[in-house]
DNA sequence: AATGAATGAGATTTCATTCAT
DNA sequence: CATGAATGAAATCTCATTCAT
C-alpha cells in the first residue's frame, strides 16, 4: 500500500524480481538490485530488513504476475482452451527463457538449496501452477486430472532447463506445439 | 589423471561433485570442499587453480558418471531396454531428487546464469545424454528421434525441478511409470 | 522549559533517560528512544541538535530527579535521617539496580570512556551527591565529613555494581542494613 | 596453545583486553583492536569467528590477570596481609583506575546490559574475587566472611567509580588507607 | 513544526586467493 | 609437496543525520 515517493519500494520489487531472474539470487549483490532501480543502497534497508526480505518480495512479484497471468487466462471459454492459452505464453516467452530459464523454476532450484522458508514460498507458487492446471483437466472431465496437471508443468519445466542450457528457444517452439495436440487429443 | 599423494585430487573433486550439487555454486566455499576432502585449504590450490577449475573437474566428474551410466545400459539388448532402464535409473535415484535436484540439471541452471564458459562444460554433458536417446530412438526407426530424445530428457529435468520443489519422492516415481507406458508405447 | 506541543521534547528527555540507563548510551539508537517516546525520528531532530544532545538532556533529567530526591530529605529532621533517609531510597530501588545498575553511575562509567564533554555533566551530579552528604556529615560535627560523604557515595556505587553484575537485589538490602548502622554509630 | 607466528592471537586478545577497557566494548571496533594489535582486520577472523569472541578471550585474559595476582597473594603469610596486599595493588593501579576505571568492574557494567553469556562470564571474575576475600576472612574467623568480603569488593568498585568519575586517583588512595586500616581492626 | 523518506559513512563479516616455511 | 596463516576486496547491514514537503 505504500505508494509515496514515486513508487521506490516497488521499483526495487520489480528491479530485483528481475535481476534475481537473471543472475540468481546468490550472484545477486544488493548493489546490482539497487543499481537497477536507481536507488542508493543505503536506502534499500528503508524498506527491507535484511536482503532476503528483498527476495521475498520479489518472489512475490512472479507469483503476482503468475496470477494475473492465470486470471487472464480464465476468461477464455474452455478448459482446452485456458491450457493451450498457457502454453501459448510459454512459447512466448521462448527467447526469455533460453536466456534465463524460467523464473519460478529457477528461484525455485536455487532456493531448494537452502532450508530457509524462502523455498517453500516460491513453492507455493509452483503448487498454484499444478492447482490450476489440474482444475482445468478436472474440468475435462479426467479422473487423472492431477497427473496430467504435474505432466504439463513438468513438461514446461523440464523443457525450459533444456531450452536454457542449450540456448535453443526452437525447442521451447517445438515441445510447445507437441504440447497443444496433446492437449487437443485428451 | 595424476593419481598421486593418496589420491588426494580425486578425493578433492569427489567431494566437490557431491556438496556442490548438495549446497548450490555460489553457496558453497572452498573451505566447505576442502573439508568435506579432509584437505587442507591451502593444499586444494597445489591442484585446481581457482575455485572455478575445481567446479569445472567436478562437472567433470558428473559426466564421467552420466558416461558409465550410458555406457552400462549400452549393454542391454534392445534401444527400448536401454531408455527403459535410464528411467529406471532415475526413479532409482528419486530420494536424492527430492532433496537437491537432478544434479546436471541444477549445476546447468545455475551455471546458466554466468557467461564464462563452465556453463558450456556443462551444456555438454546435457547434449550427450540427449544425443544418446535419440541413437535410441533412432535404432527403433523413428523419424522423430530428435524431439523424442528432447522430449524424454525434458520429461526427467521437469518432473526433477517438481519433486525438487514439493520435496516428494512420489512425483518421480509416478513420471517414471508414465514414461515406461510411453516407451512402450512407441 | 519549553513545554509546546504536548510536551514532547519532555517526552523525549524521560524516554531517553530511561532507555539510555536500560540499554546504555551506545547501544541504544534514536530510533528506539523516538519508538520509546512515540515520536517520529525525524522529529527528534526539531527537538535536538544531534544524539548527544539529547543524551545531555537525559542527564539533565537524572540530575533532576536526584535534585528532588535531596530536596524531600532535606526536609527530614536530622541529618543522620536524611543519610538515611537516602540509603533506604537505595534499597527501595534495588530491583532496578540489579537489573540495570544505578542510573548515575553506569552513566558516568560509559561516558568516562569519552573525553566529549558529557562525562563532566555526569560527573557534576555525582559531585552534587558527596556533596550533599558531606553537608550531612559537617553538620554532625565530623571533620572527616568529605572522607565519610566519598566512603558513603562510593559504598553505594560499589554496591550497586555488584548487585547488578550478580542480578542479586538482596545485596543492597544487606549493604543497606550495614550502612545504617554505620551512620547511627557515627 | 596456540603460539605459532608470533604470538598473534595472544597480541589479539592482549591488544583486545587493554583497548576495550580504555574504550568500552561498544565504541571499540574490529579496526581499533587489529590496529592496536599491527594485525590487518581481515585476519583477526582467521583467530576468532566474531567480534564477541574477541570480547569473550580479552575477558579471559583479565580473569587470568585477576588469578595470577590472587596466586601471588595467596603466597603471603596471612589472611590480613593477603588483603591488605589486594588493597596495596588497587592503589598502585589508581592512575589507570582515574583514567578508565576498574576494567572488571567496568565491563561488568557495560556488558550487563545485554542478555547474552559475556556478562555472565564477567560475573564469573569478580565471583572469583569475592570468593577469594571471602576465604581470607573466613580464615580470621570471622562468621560474616561472605558479607565483609562483598563490602570489600563493594568499596573498591564504588571508589573506581568516582576515582574514574571524578578523575581523581588520589580519592583511591585515601580509600585504600581506610581500608587498610579496617582490615587492621578485624 | 512535523515527518516519512533518504543518504552515506562506517562497522562487521566472508572468502577466494596468496604466502612463507 | 604441504599447510597454517595471511590478506584485501567486497558484501551485508546499521544508524546518525539531513531533506523535501
Amino acid at each position: 500500500m505504500t505508494r509515496r515517493s514515486g513508487g521506490k519500494r516497488e521499483r526495487l520489487t520489480d528491479a530485483a524480481a528481475r535481476v534475481l531472474h537473471e543472475q540468481g539470487v546468490e550472484k545477486t549483490t544488493l548493489a546490482d538490485i539497487a543499481r537497477a532501480a536507481d536507488v542508493p543502497v543505503g536506502n534499500v534497508y528503508y524498506y527491507f530488513k535484511t536482503k532476503d526480505d528483498l527476495v521475498e518480495a520479489a518472489i512475490g512479484t512472479h507469483g503476482d504476475a503468475l496470477r494475473s497471468t492465470l486470471a487472464a487466462l480464465d476468461e477464455l471459454p474452455t478448459p482446452p482452451d485456458r491450457l493451450k492459452g498457457l502454453v501459448r505464453g510459454w512459447v512466448d516467452q521462448r527467447e526469455l527463457a533460453a536466456r534465463y530459464g524460467c523464473p519460478t523454476g529457477t528461484l525455485a532450484t536455487e532456493l531448494d538449496k537452502r532450508a530457509d522458508g524462502l523455498d517453500r514460498k516460491i513453492a507455493a507458487h509452483m503448487r498454484a501452477l499444478v492447482d490450476w492446471a489440474e482444475r482445468q483437466f478436472d474440468a475435462m472431465g479426467r479422473d487423472d486430472a492431477r497427473e496430467l496437471a504435474v505432466a504439463l508443468i513438468a513438461a514446461y519445466q523440464g523443457i525450459s532447463v533444456l531450452t536454457n542450457t542449450f540456448r535453443e528457444p526452437e525447442l521451447m517452439a517445438v515441445e510447445g506445439r507437441r504440447l497443444q495436440r496433446w492437449i487437443d487429443s485428451l
